[in-house]
RNA sequence: GGUGGGAUACUCAAGUGGCCAACGAGGGCAGACUGUAAAUCUGCUGGCUUACGCCUUCGAUGGUUCGAAUCCAUCUCCCACCA
């Protein structure tokens, strides 16, 4: 039923880079990707036709977050997320399985399922597979990610290995229940997620497993949990491959643009991430020669944008300008920077999509990456 | 002219004999941020120094004291009230 949503237009012959396109109910996803975190119904500080004007294509949203406020069957009330937050394009929701790694504090891992106690007011909220896929049949999700449980780094074998035989069984059942429901027959995709830190023979069982399910997608999960860049390039590096090749290959909660790059060449075809968003309402941008942070005093009198040639509404403001609304204060900065990193961060995937088409991936992200680390070490 | 109150680092503002290079806030400077408990968090903010430490500071000058931002005297400026 999902065999043809996901169609593989070119694979790069010197590295594993694809170039794909992925089908929704809202509208088709050219990959590579980059998916703009809006994990409360909102990409913060944007509106939808920001999003649209960057070339944004898929957005997340957040299962957890969303069921606690404002609440599932109120979204379903009033016509689902997309017309309750005004964007018509694709959307992905997370299951709330980051948020058994982040709200770690505040949350009892059961065979069953996730107790969490609300970071919001402290009131209990349980997220078995049943639950999640209910809350994204009510969110009207595009795609749902199935429960998991993220476990931390460094993890120990035994428990990574209980947090596999759990994620691969909430998997399962998040499948039949969307089966059942008519979520998958209507359209819906639902993506598996593998877990296995750092133990490559944990990654490939669960990978080999979750695919016997048959899923419209994989995910590769419990990266970017606070292990350094070469483990989580080599956990990617690791898993990807036993992925089925014609599903789409998700790499969640990364990266930097150069690490997208880097995941890209391993067969990667989607990414969402909070750093371009989050790192833009703290005053640092992205730029061809690495980060910048614009709250830098060396940007006081400077008269040029924050990267030439890069086209976007944030492009008319002057690294002074924008440096001055970051000191006073101005919510405006949060909008303007955001816009032009992940701006940044789309018009990066669309150029390796170029790329990948053309066949000259691997020396084109090879310069880029050159140039872009060579600036983030000053 | 008289009486009372006040002058502390970039700003506001604590501190009334040693624990004071001096609380706190703001401002400034810098760093962090990777499936968002984040428009958040952290560090520094007299000078020299990696640091130990040394040096110069609390309106000015002089004094008391082993020791003063803190006590005394005089002066300068500001505020309030009385003439």
């Amino acid at each position: 039923m999902t065999a043809t949503s996901f169609q593989l237009l070119k694979t790069d012959t010197a590295t594993a880079a694809r170039r794909g396109r992925l089908a929704t109910r809202h509208g088709g996803v050219e990959t590579p990707a980059f998916m703009p975190v809006g994990t409360q119904g909102t990409v913060k500080a944007l509106t939808p036709s920001h999003l649209s004007s960057i070339g944004a294509q898929i957005i997340l949203g957040n299962t957890y977050h969303l069921n606690l406020r404002p609440g599932s069957e109120l979204i379903r009330e009033l016509g689902g997320l997309h017309r309750f937050m005004g964007w018509d394009g694709p959307i992905l929701t997370d299951s709330g399985g980051f948020q058994v790694f982040s709200l770690a504090k505040l949350r009892d891992i059961r065979d069953e399922g996730v107790a969490f106690q609300s970071h919001l007011d402290g009131t209990s909220l349980f997220l078995g597979p049943r639950e999640v896929m209910v809350i994204q049949q009510n969110l009207d999700s595009d795609i749902a990610m199935v429960l998991d449980e993220c476990p931390p780094w460094p993890c120990d074998r035994d428990a990574c290995a209980r947090a596999c035989t759990r994620s691969l069984r909430w998997a399962a059942q998040c499948r039949q229940i969307a089966a059942d429901s008519g979520f998958l027959g209507g359209g819906h995709h639902v993506f598996a997620i593998v877990q296995g830190s750092t133990f490559e023979d944990l990654r490939r069982a669960m990978a080999e497993e979750l695919t016997a399910l048959d899923f419209s997608g994989y995910a590769i999960g419990g990266v970017s949990v606070g292990e350094p860049e070469p483990e989580m390039l080599r956990q990617v590096a690791v898993t990807a491959p036993h992925l089925p090749a014609g599903r789409p290959r998700y790499t969640m909660g990364v990266g930097t643009p150069a690490q997208l790059l880097k995941m890209i060449a391993l067969g990667v075809d989607l990414f969402d991430c909070v750093l371009p968003t989050r790192v833009a309402r703290n005053g640092l941008v992205f730029t061809p020669d690495g980060p910048m942070n614009l709250r830098n005093e060396k940007f006081r009198a400077d008269p040029r944008p924050v990267v030439e040639g890069l086209d976007n509404y944030t492009a008319g403001f002057s690294r002074a300008y924008l440096r001055h609304l970051i000191q006073a204060g101005e919510m405006l900065a949060g909008t303007l920077l955001t816009l032009h990193n992940l701006h940044f961060y789309l018009d990066l995937m669309a150029q390796a999509r170029a790329h990948i088409e053309g066949g000259d991936f691997a020396a084109w992200s090879r310069t880029w990456i050159e140039r872009y680390e060579a600036g983030a070490e000053k």
